[in-house]
DNA sequence: CGTCGTCTTGATCGTCTTCAATGTATGTGG
DNA sequence: CCACATACATTGAAGACGATCAAGACGACG
């Protein structure tokens, strides 16, 4: 994808076979029957990025597509003065690369270790045309992704300092309970696994104001602060309502 | 699509056939063979909406999709308190409504007179599970849009007032000479057909700021503010440079 | 000619940024 | 094991930018 090193073939997962992965019943290959399975794994490769790790950055013409099998990824875009803008959150079973277009117009940077379950391009674009299936959990997933991008926009545009924070807070809170199939509740361990800047990114903020919102919400008694980036929620409710976005 | 009533087959285009239609070679139908846009035909029904009515509002299920043959409609979210952010701008040959998913989260509503080319959304599904080159123009259609909504996150995460209203007059003025197949010039007269407050509720700031930014636009010679909300380009590169997005 | 909706302009205020310093965790080599 | 370096995070003070509040101007339309 970038020309960047990645390794190939990273220790356990050279031979995960499809049926295994963890992310089958959610990644791209989600509605695939069983032949156009086989096919995937016959030509699937996996990429391993380090923390820190550009995936593929403005300007590129990646030559390959893929799943996130496991890590975090960043999408985000800069304006020529520096300022950067974080346009999505990568998470394991969301795709990487857009099939018919060539240029991508933003960088993709791994956030933590990152595993890409890969494929040609032009391999895929084939396979895509030949199986309904696959393309219409292509469509899914994007219609998805447009509308996360929408309540995003309604954030940057709308909503306080305070607001973004604690909205970005219930948002890792929810889907971390999510995870294993709960809602968000007070008393939650939520671990953020972003640093400040990564978030005064997402949240269109300098890291100083994210820092004083976090310092707020403890102070009022809605959230406590821990050690590496991880906090626990103390007031569920409070939260919601400093979030905006509950009536 | 909402409960409010909209006029069916509108005077002019009640008898238009699929092979005439504007928007045939750049909407949703683009690439269907003549059997299937035969069949598209056959369910397709008009639907007209005055400048102002609502088309769809948040918490429905609508019961049709289809695509704007004329006018524009707005896409946006509203917070409990009334804040209102726009997150979509639908302009001729955009798809409207969401195969897959019932329940809409955002309000749509018509800028001009609006026509829209209906199908009821059951039909509509059956017809792209069977005719997966339909589909395949919707997931471009849609990749496209989740492109637009990135840009914009970027422009309402990190963008001055200043910044964003150049922004935006440059999109109007570049996609009104795509129409035609120029690109934006020095000269050109472009209507952006947008009150001051859809304006704001687009870029995420007040009407005060808005009027205020086109006035200082005016007054550094980059435009000419004209009557019924148009304007003339003074200085291209003058106001591209005040868009942010150029090195 | 008066009314309504829209837009502009002005004055003031609050929020977030900017600049700067300090604090805290983690790791490195002596 | 400890001084030191580095990256990340917090805190403070000042200022800028956009929001808010408040008039007034403009244009369309009866």
């Amino acid at each position: 994808m970038s020309q960047n090193p990645a390794t190939l073939t990273p220790a356990g997962l050279g031979q995960l076979r499809c049926l295994d992965c963890t992310i089958r019943l959610r990644a791209v290959c989600a509605y695939a029957d069983l032949p156009s399975l086989g096919e995937l794994e016959r030509i699937k490769r996996y990429r391993s990025y380090a923390s820190g790790q550009t995936i593929a950055s403005t300007g590129e013409e990646p030559s390959v597509v893929g799943s996130l099998v496991e890590g975090v990824a960043h999408i985000s875009t800069l304006l020529p003065d520096g300022r950067r803008q974080m346009v999505g959150l990568l998470l394991p079973s969301d795709f990487v690369g857009r099939p018919g277009r060539s240029r991508i117009d933003y960088d993709i940077v791994a956030a933590t270790a990152v595993t890409l379950c890969t494929f040609r391009k032009a391999d895929f674009e084939r396979i895509l045309a030949a199986n309904p299936a696959i393309e219409r959990r292509l469509l899914d997933m994007t219609l998805d992704e447009l509308d996360a991008a929408r309540d995003w926009m309604t954030l940057l545009g709308r909503k306080s300092a305070r607001e973004r924070v604690a909205s970005l807070v219930l948002m890792i809170a929810r889907r971390d309970a999510a995870l294993v199939g709960a809602d968000a509740r007070t008393g939650q361990r939520v671990p953020l696994r972003l640093t400040r800047q990564a978030i005064a990114d997402y949240l269109g903020l300098t890291i100083e104001t994210v820092s004083r919102q976090f310092g707020a919400l403890a102070r009022d008694g809605l959230v406590v602060l821990g050690a590496q980036r991880t906090l626990e929620l103390r007031d569920l409710p409070g939260l919601e309502a400093a979030a905006g976005d509950a009536a």
